[in-house]
RNA sequence: GGCCCGAUGGUCAAGCGGUUAAGACACCGCCCUUUCACGGCGGUAACACGGGUUCGAUUCCCGUUCGGGUCACCA
């Protein structure tokens, strides 16, 4: 009960683009607070004034909602601890910086961005050279009246180093004089994301920060800063990275170049947000008990912090399309329908089907809900097709007999009195068994007929069922016109 | 290049001093079947290397190699 509530934060900056990474540390940043009973904040970044992107914030909410990730704090629901806008906290970080100079513990440097350029490229390893660090009381107010503009330094301890723990990563040490005295404050004004990140973080609360292992080295920046103001550090909990693979196998940081790498880019190819969401909370975590399948709500019950891995993990496309299939046969058809249809309409239009039979046969095919059209599109138009498709040696049928079997079937169809899936079927096993056919033999020619392809959703009896009486009739006479030429 | 981190099949991964080294995806067979698929059954395939520590190392330590990350007035 004394135990202070978890709080995590997703800090995303708005650049209209949701990488999935940046979704997975979201997801975990999510799991980390739920599965503690916790509570999860959306904070946006937006301190980069150049780079902001008109509606990217929309962007982020809209992910989040399709992803099922509930904020229980931010921009757009409100909160104990607003605003929730970096640039709408502009004016709280100065004064924070400005503390650390009157103790001695950051300083204004008003050297010119050329001056830091030519540092850049002249030394070796790069870096300032704290030329500011030391100025005099003269020089600084000289510097001050003449309007040059500035930027607010931390002073880094010269020597020494500092260690700090995280939850997944465990003890890491770093050399101090690896540190730069980094910027706190730009010219702009504005804080760099370091800086901001460490204020927001400690005046919103946040007991867990969960990022990316990439801040992995810049970890003891941020603790020096906690140690300056004398606050207490979160838990860290460092995330492996997502790799990505490319056509020569090679590996690296996932990025475009691996194909598509946005959330929207994934549920554009047809990926459903939460076969997205399960695979990659097992990219880089494993349940004790091993198990794959989980809804969000399951992933609450079973997460822990002890089951994130160490080492980073290749996205794998093949992996989530499983995924996405078995999502995919678990939905109800009546859901699975829905989803469907905006493929659907790609090929029928507005015209109506008997979209419980579609389900019927797609369903369990489907992994992708953008190979539909495809799958279907012989259902809208009678595809060209040459007479040799009737030829199957595994059906035992070629151009002798599928005329022959085509023309018997033809006529036994167009005399069944009803027109349901039981009588199609028994009607043709019927004929098959009479005339001491394999069904395949009987099978073949009238899908081939009815299809117009050799890979279709379903068999004879299903495209029969579907097509309809007149339409099915009329496919099976084409065919046996084709026959016959 | 300096620093930090990592290393179990092609991929995700379990393992936490003694195991026939799990499982999943992918791949390959076979069965089922009215095609493809689904489903069922089975199979190929891994502890990067070299030193220690130990009765015993995939597990612990050191080095090598390889991979990744990071060194901005970007987040």
């Amino acid at each position: 009960m004394s135990e202070k509530t978890v709080r995590t934060r997703y800090a995303p900056s708005p650049t209209g683009f949701m990488h999935v990474g940046n979704l997975r540390t979201a997801l975990y940043e999510y799991l980390v607070a739920k599965s503690q009973g916790g509570r999860f904040i959306l904070r946006i970044e937006d301190t980069d004034r150049e780079r902001l992107v008109e509606g990217a914030v929309d962007v982020i909410y809209d992910t989040m909602a399709l992803a099922g990730l509930k904020h229980d704090e931010g921009p757009d629901i409100g909160g104990d601890f607003g605003p929730y806008v970096q640039s709408e906290r502009k004016d709280m970080y100065l004064p924070y910086a400005e503390q650390l100079i009157r103790e001695g513990k950051a300083y204004r440097c008003f050297c010119s961005k050329e001056r830091l350029e030519k540092l850049q490229n002249e030394t070796v390893g790069g870096g300032y050279d704290r030329h500011c660090r030391d100025l005099s009381e003269e020089e600084i107010q000289k510097n001050l009246d003449a309007g040059v503009p500035y930027v607010i330094r931390q002073k880094m301890p010269i020597e020494g180093s500092t260690t700090f723990s995280d939850a997944v990563f465990g003890d890491i040490t770093v050399d101090n004089a690896e540190l730069q005295d980094q910027i706190l404050i730009k010219t702009d004004g504005y804080p760099t994301y370091n800086f901001a990140n460490v204020i927001d973080d400690h005046t919103m609360g946040i007991t867990h920060v969960v990022r990316g292992s990439e801040y992995l080295s810049s970890t003891p920046k941020y603790n020096l800063l906690y140690e300056a103001f004398g606050w207490e550090i979160p838990t860290y909990i460092h995330l492996p990275l997502i790799m990505g693979k490319d056509a020569d196998g090679n590996i690296s940081k996932l990025s475009k170049r691996h194909g598509a790498t946005g959330f929207y880019d994934l549920i554009d190819e047809g990926y459903l947000p939460q076969a997205i969401i399960n695979y990659i909370a097992l990219l880089g975590w494993c349940p004790k008990d091993n198990r794959e399948i989980f809804t969000l709500a399951e992933l609450e019950k079973a997460f822990d912090i002890g089951g994130i891995s160490k080492s980073p993990a290749v996205f794998d496309y093949d992996k989530l399309t499983w995924f996405n299939g078995e999502y995919i046969k678990a939905m109800s058809p009546e859901e699975f329908t829905a989803a469907a249809m905006p493929y659907y309409q790609k090929v029928f239009g507005d015209r109506e089907m008997p979209w419980d039979k579609l389900a019927e046969i797609l369903q369990k095919r489907v992994t992708q809900l953008t190979q539909l059209p495809e799958m279907l599109d012989f259902f809208a138009a009678l595809p060209e097709y040459e007479k040799e498709l009737f030829v199957n040696k595994k059906s035992k049928t070629n151009l002798e007999n599928a005329p022959v079997v085509l023309r018997e079937a033809y006529e036994r169809l167009k005399a069944l009195p009803v027109w349901d899936n039981p009588s199609i079927h028994d009607c043709l096993i019927d004929m098959a068994k009479e005339k001491e056919l394999k069904n395949g033999t009987v099978m073949w020619p009238v899908r081939i007929a009815a299809a117009g392809k050799t890979v279709t959703p379903g068999g004879a009896v299903e495209i029969l069922d579907i097509l309809g009486r007149e339409e099915a009739l009329r496919r099976l006479e084409a065919g046996l016109e084709k026959l016959d030429s």
